[in-house]
DNA sequence: AATCGTGGTTGACTTGGATCAACCGAACGG
DNA sequence: CCGTTCGGTTGATCCAAGTCAACCACGATT
């Protein structure tokens, strides 16, 4: 009765050639919007695979940036420190999705990112990448907005922290999640956490018992059904208006 | 009875010449790191000057994007709002920096930018930027810099409103700003602030109430000199001590 | 000089989420 | 199979910041 280890198992891991032209997460990550020739010269960049066993990093503060990270399969958390033991979530991750964007600024990787599942990841040297965008417009264009995306994203995670009570926050993350599981092809009503309570707090700012107690709240009052890191989804209108329903 | 009004009629649109080269605000803004002659074609580029009034619009949400702007003088707040009227702060702006940043994702504006005192900007047609980027390498890195260390912010304000205490918040406030006006060439220690206490408190998660009462308290352990809007600060270690003291 | 409006300060009280603590259940290694 | 560990749940209590409210300071307007 573990659906979860079934579905984990289920990824078979075959090496391919690796090459965007032929992934098909090629329309949520950099190559969108590319004619099949400019694909074929952004594939020659990214020959570069990697495999992350659940929990690795792929990257700490400090490491020296040379290479962004597109997501082939898997799930990521990034997180940020400070001296004394204190750390924050800034972001979780998924098939399609950049990661290393922090580091182009001080050519140092500014958080961490960690594998929270096996994943398999495309990396993309910089300065090739840079040199690419130079020739192909429309590559330069993509990439200028996916980092927009990100300024925007994390506008939305302000408001959020800065505006929003517990149970406020929680439902934008669940909407958030499934909202991007659908985009990819996934139940949109039904899916696995792959963090922790903790994790989840730390993002949004909350203490993992008050995410676990919001979580029973949900239940009760039949918005969703939890057990563990399964999550249904049975009411998303109740959980949008949640989300704005002021005090 | 419509201050608003006459504040929008205000908005005078004057075409000084204006040119990154003279401009001493060049090496916090685009043009860092530029040859001279690569300098000049920047110039060709910021032609578009325009001044506003304190309380005026740059851009409001949803306005089409299609430049962005730099800060030759002058100081701004950006905010994004949701529906049922909570808004947030999301960054204060002052001369060197970038606004607009945001627009590029959607070709749409998502936050509004407003003028804190009279200003004046440079507008920077984007097409125009990106087609000069594929030309001259340091201009496209150096802005590919300026997103990073846009999104390297935003994740320092996550951090600051997921995990500080009102205190902590403010002290951290007080010093960024401090570093900023020292960067301008500007006193370290005595500067006027260009919000109001709420909008404080917007930008750091608190209501304006608490904002005034820690100001007092940092005043009465002489941390600070607090007067209305001029602030003095008169202990920058204590300050830099009250900021990561967990618990 | 009197009035008004906006922004700031301060006090009294309330509360949402943190903290502390006990306990439970699933996964894992010996 | 049992003990251990880690993540999750739930309860009792506490406190930092929010709320509500009164009042003050400073400019702008008349």
């Amino acid at each position: 009765m573990s659906p979860q280890n079934s579905q984990l198992k289920g990824s078979t891991l075959t090496l391919v050639k690796t090459a965007c032209s032929n992934c098909n997460l090629r329309e949520l990550c950099l190559p969108f919007g590319l004619e099949p020739s400019e694909m074929e010269r952004l594939d020659t960049l990214v020959s570069n695979r990697r495999r992350l066993k659940r929990g690795e990093y792929l990257y700490r503060v400090g490491d020296t940036f040379d290479a962004i990270f597109a997501i082939r399969s898997g799930f990521f958390k990034t997180d940020v420190l400070i001296e004394d033991g204190r750390d924050q979530v800034t972001g979780f991750q998924m098939g399609g999705e950049l990661l290393g964007l922090d580091g182009i600024s001080t050519e140092q990787h500014t958080c961490n990112a960690i594998a929270l599942e096996d994943s398999d990841i495309c990396a993309i040297p910089f300065s090739q990448m840079e040199a690419l965008s130079r020739e192909i417009h429309s590559l330069q264009h993509h990439f200028h907005k996916v980092m927009s995306r990100e300024i925007v994203r994390d506008h939305g995670v302000m408001m959020l922290l800065g505006t929003m009570r517990a149970e406020e926050r929680l439902a934008a993350f669940l909407l958030n999640l499934s909202q991007r599981f659908t985009a990819r092809g996934y139940s949109h009503a039904e899916f696995f956490l792959r963090m922790t309570r903790e994790e989840i707090g730390s993002y949004l700012g909350l203490k993992l018992e008050t995410v676990s107690r919001t979580f029973s709240r949900f239940q009760e009052d039949g918005h969703i059904a939890v057990q563990q890191k399964h999550i249904r989804i049975l009411d998303v209108n109740g959980l949008k208006a949640l989300m704005n329903r002021r005090n």
